[in-house]
DNA sequence: TCTAACGTTGTA
DNA sequence: TACAACGTTAGA
């Protein structure tokens, strides 16, 4: 199974084909650091996401057999770890995942810290605030948190907006959802703003608006579970059709993203991403309209049944150790709350504001 | 320039 | 409604 079958049906991605011809248990890892399952050569078809969905529970890791039960009558599963030969491959994996896990964490620590910081270093200056506001910013925690930042967002490592330990500075709040952070940068949310006063705070940056306008692409939070996995489950129909769909997996699709603009816009706007999750908002519709969302709602209930529940490291193959790669997808905040706050008001949603 | 991935559109 | 493919954007 493993090994040999070349891109079972269509045309076989140059990437998987080679890696694949070497030995079945090669990890396949792109620049990214992102890992691509051994594809099952047979999957020739595209399972539905449901599918893979449905069966993940069941597989875990070491049930599944490889390719064959998948297509026989197991379900497939989603990103359920490939294991190819597992013994030598599971320790190396492992310590991937622990590298990328402690750096990714990090990373959204350090989106946080560094929101917290501009935020702070606003509020002083518009504020006059003495200083103290109470948070270290997180770095320091980010550190220890980050490590066991896995599968936990960012919300979730510091506990949630209520938790949030960089705590209060100077009457103003620092709650994570405030914080809008994308690769592009760092934005406030406007009602962050407001709590701290500096509404008019300059900023915003055109990136913003591009983004609020559609024209520019959006990109992965870097926080969600799909986010933070790794693997390329290299089942899905987007993974074998890497070649032609471009899309990424569908497991490692951003929970975000897969929202439709301004959905993903509600969502974050009316809490943070990660608040939403630590569920310390009462956000109102978790759900987004059906006519907004398109795929979203397969997709989603996919990752979220899935992707949640079982993590890169589950999963087996370890994706990137860095992800800093890649084109286009560098892990970042959700910037959907912008287009959110654009449909509602305006463009005041997020303001934008630079650390040094 | 290449690759990854987002957004859109078309088809089943 | 979901999948597949295309075009385009974007970072390295
Ligand atoms: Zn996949
Ligand atoms: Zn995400």
């Amino acid at each position: 199974m493993s090994s040999g079958l070349s891109a079972g049906g269509r045309t076989e991605d140059p990437e998987r084909s080679r890696c694949k011809q070497d030995s079945p248990v090669v990890e396949r890892r792109n620049r990214s650091g992102i890992l691509s399952e051994p594809l099952s050569k047979s999957l020739k078809k595209s399972r539905a996401l449901s599918q893979y969905t449905a069966v993940s529970s069941a597989t875990s890791n070491g049930h599944r057999d490889h390719g064959e039960s998948k297509r026989h009558s197991a379900k497939p599963q989603p990103p359920p770890p490939p294991q190819p030969t597992v013994s030598a491959l599971t320790a190396a994996a492992k310590l991937d995942r622990t590298l990328e896990q402690v750096l990714e964490g990090q990373n959204g620590l350090l989106h946080f810290a560094q929101a917290a910081a501009l935020l702070k270093r606003a509020g002083m200056e518009h504020m006059l605030l003495p200083g103290g506001m109470g948070m270290g910013v997180g770095i320091g925690d980010a550190g220890s948190g980050a490590s066991d930042l896995e599968g936990a967002s960012v919300t979730d490592a510091v506990g949630g907006p209520v938790d949030f330990p960089y705590g209060v500075g100077g009457g103003f709040p620092f709650n994570p959802g405030l914080f809008i952070m994308t690769p592009a940068g760092v934005f406030l949310a406007d009602s962050a703003l407001h709590m701290a006063g500096l509404a008019e705070y300059p900023a915003q940056s055109e990136l913003a608006s591009a983004i609020n306008s559609g024209k520019k692409k959006r990109k992965r939070c870097g926080m969600c579970p799909p986010c933070r996995r790794r693997i390329n489950c290299d089942q899905c129909s987007s993974c074998r059709n890497r070649k032609t769909g471009h899309q990424i997996c569908k497991f490692r699709k951003c929970d975000e993203l897969k929202k439709k603009p301004s959905a993903a816009l509600e969502t974050c706007a009316s809490r943070p991403v990660s608040a939403v999750d630590a569920g310390a908002f009462p956000r109102g519709p978790s759900r987004l309209p059906d006519t907004e969302r398109h795929t979203q709602s397969r997709q989603e209930r996919l990752m979220q049944s899935d992707g949640r529940h079982r993590d890169a490291r589950t999963s087996g193959q370890v994706a990137g150790q860095t992800e800093g790669r890649a084109g286009g997808d560098r892990e970042g905040p959700c910037n959907t709350e912008r287009e959110r706050e654009r449909e509602r008001g305006g463009a005041s949603g997020l303001r934008r504001m630079t650390v040094d």
